[in-house]
DNA sequence: TAAGATTGAGATCTCAATCTTG
DNA sequence: CAAGATTGAGATCTCAATCTTA
């Protein structure tokens, strides 16, 4: 009696965010982006100005060293540059480059794409439903 | 119009996954396990006998070279050893120690402890109906 | 002292290259 | 050459410690 313990919904979800995750990661690999990097390049695309990395560390959900990092990576790629705040020396924010902003966009029409072969499996009803359901399951 | 474009319900699975698996991982944090140590571990368990690297990369899904690293650990921490396989030179086989599998039983238990938390959220029919949606968008 | 960012160390992963054995 | 495992490099993450500025 030594099975594999995690309760079948737990394996179930497990396995459904690996392979969500996956399939979005796969649609974004050939150009150029990952789901983190996507993920930061649409935050700034949709403030529209330059972000203190504290900000985007919030937004995230993660620790501010993981931005920095990411940023420097980004950097790296040419899509964001560092600016200082004049404001407030201790603030530095991240700012889209003309190639980070296409690359968002290029980025998000492939997501689409994937969202809508991974979505196609489901009846509207389901996909309202599954919403609903995962909803509940993060509770408060 | 820049808004975050990964579909409301993408946006919700992969949210629900990071939380689902961020409550396990907590809950093993104390025993002085991770997801994918214990899964490593109870694999092992489940099989009652020594496995080979290349079926548990193979049960796991990913890459031989991440199984190799995983071992590593796993035998630093004393959980496991590598055993040679007198039939094929070329293999190496994971074999549980007596703290290894002392260990899988802890992670087991504190696993069932906040499965039953997380569970809790979802009346029983609602935790069917979110296996079986989870199962028909991942496809075949 | 608080807050912002960075660095260093380490856990998980991937991929490509390599080495040994079949 | 195939298949097993490993190594090296690099992407994502976390945490603890550090450095600068408020």
């Amino acid at each position: 009696m030594n099975e594999l313990p995690p309760d079948q919904i737990t394996v179930q979800l497990l396995g459904a965010l690996g392979n969500v995750a996956g399939r979005l990661d796969a649609a974004l690999e050939p150009i150029g982006l990952s789901l983190p990097k996507y993920r930061l390049l649409s935050q700034l695309a949709a403030a529209g100005e330059p972000l203190p990395l504290r900000t985007l560390a919030d937004h995230s959900s993660c620790v501010r060293s993981n931005i920095t990092q990411l940023v420097d990576r980004l950097e790296a790629d040419g899509l964001v540059v560092r600016v200082q705040d004049p404001r407030d020396r201790r603030s530095i924010r991240a700012e889209l480059t003309p190639a980070g902003y296409e690359r968002q966009v290029a980025g998000r029409k492939a997501l689409e794409i994937a969202e809508q072969a991974l979505l196609s499996r489901l009846p509207a009803a389901d996909r309202e439903a599954l919403m609903v359901l995962l909803g509940r399951l993060q509770g408060a």
